[in-house]
DNA sequence: GGAGCCATGTAACATGTTACATGATTAT
DNA sequence: ATAATCATGTAACATGTTACATGGCTCC
């Protein structure tokens, strides 16, 4: 479904970025939390879009011998970004979860071992969740944007993350309240 | 991490298993809400493991001429998983989900467009969660097995999908009350 | 001068999907 | 007979990770 491929378009269509610039947006910031992807995975599809002609690539000059590259979406690009986003998709299989997995053989722990495990993922989460909860009120003071805007868009992904960690943490002590 | 070998072992640990039982397990029943593989990379996968002597593999004859292969844990196997599954892993990192990456970039989508992708995504959910919460009814009246036996690991992932579909609901239709 | 970040790329490997291939059994 | 399911495998391809590789800039 080349899914890469429209993220990258969809960030550049925001505005013009370098293959760093993108990175930086799939491991630091909001995209983290549904999307990501390491530069080794990024720069070879930017050459591929732009063999593609779905995006162009400008030398910018930062020094004298330092340039970056910063690509900019074509009007090819912008077609076929919004043909995908206007798709209408089948639901997607149940995302893959390791602690899942383990928890599912629990009938090889001690009751002490389960509850260590569930423990564990409840820092984990607990940590993840006050991250997320920092940012959104830092952010928006809890007040959503207009919809339908870059800023709607950011917050209900942000949104979306600390609910589904609610919810990660509503299952483990469910778990742990029957120990 | 090699996690399809521990969700093999994990399953040949309970009983001993053919591939396509595997299979079957990985696509229709409950390993279903947190992991999947086709059986073109479990027939593989179990090769491995016999090579590498974690598991055994038996021909057993259904008639004359139509045999399955069986395949049943080792010692050397049960010691692996055992590691494995006291193993105390970091957070793994928030898993993709294709129809946020969408939502992300409404600023391209009308009001009209964006709640009907919302819509849509209801339904879907709604229908899986009515699924599940079935199986659940069904198989255990709501109320939970003795913990650490296996059907307490079944229990456990069950729920939890129940309420990371519930989360999800609550989620788009928090973003369907802006509109 | 060293640490950390900016910036871009490739190679080898691991994981996962789709398609190709075959053949028996069971229920209608 | 024919469709669905049981049963096992391989090949080609797509996706994603880790490691290798290079070099400049900025702050301390």
């Amino acid at each position: 479904m080349r899914t890469l491929k429209y993220a990258l378009l969809g960030l550049i269509n925001r505005q013009s970025m370098s293959g760093y610039d993108i990175t930086r947006e799939f491991n630091n910031n909001k995209l983290a939390n549904f999307w990501h992807a390491k530069h080794s995975q990024v720069y070879p599809e930017l050459n591929r879009l732009t063999e593609e002609g779905l995006i162009t690539c400008e030398l910018v000059n930062l020094t004298d011998k330092f340039e970056k590259k910063m690509y900019t979406i074509t009007d090819a690009g912008k077609k076929e970004f919004a043909a995908w986003l206007s798709e209408d998709e089948p639901l997607a299989p149940t995302p893959k979860d390791v602690f899942r997995l383990r928890m599912y053989f629990c009938e090889n722990m001690t009751p002490q071992e389960l509850s260590q495990h569930l423990d564990n993922a409840v820092l984990q989460h607990e940590k993840s969740l006050a991250k997320l909860m920092h940012i959104m009120s830092d952010t928006y003071g809890n007040v959503p944007p207009e919809i339908c805007t870059q800023a709607y868009g950011d917050y209900m992904v942000l949104e979306g993350a600390i609910l589904r960690e609610k919810s990660y943490l509503e299952w483990l002590h469910k778990c742990l309240d029957r120990m």
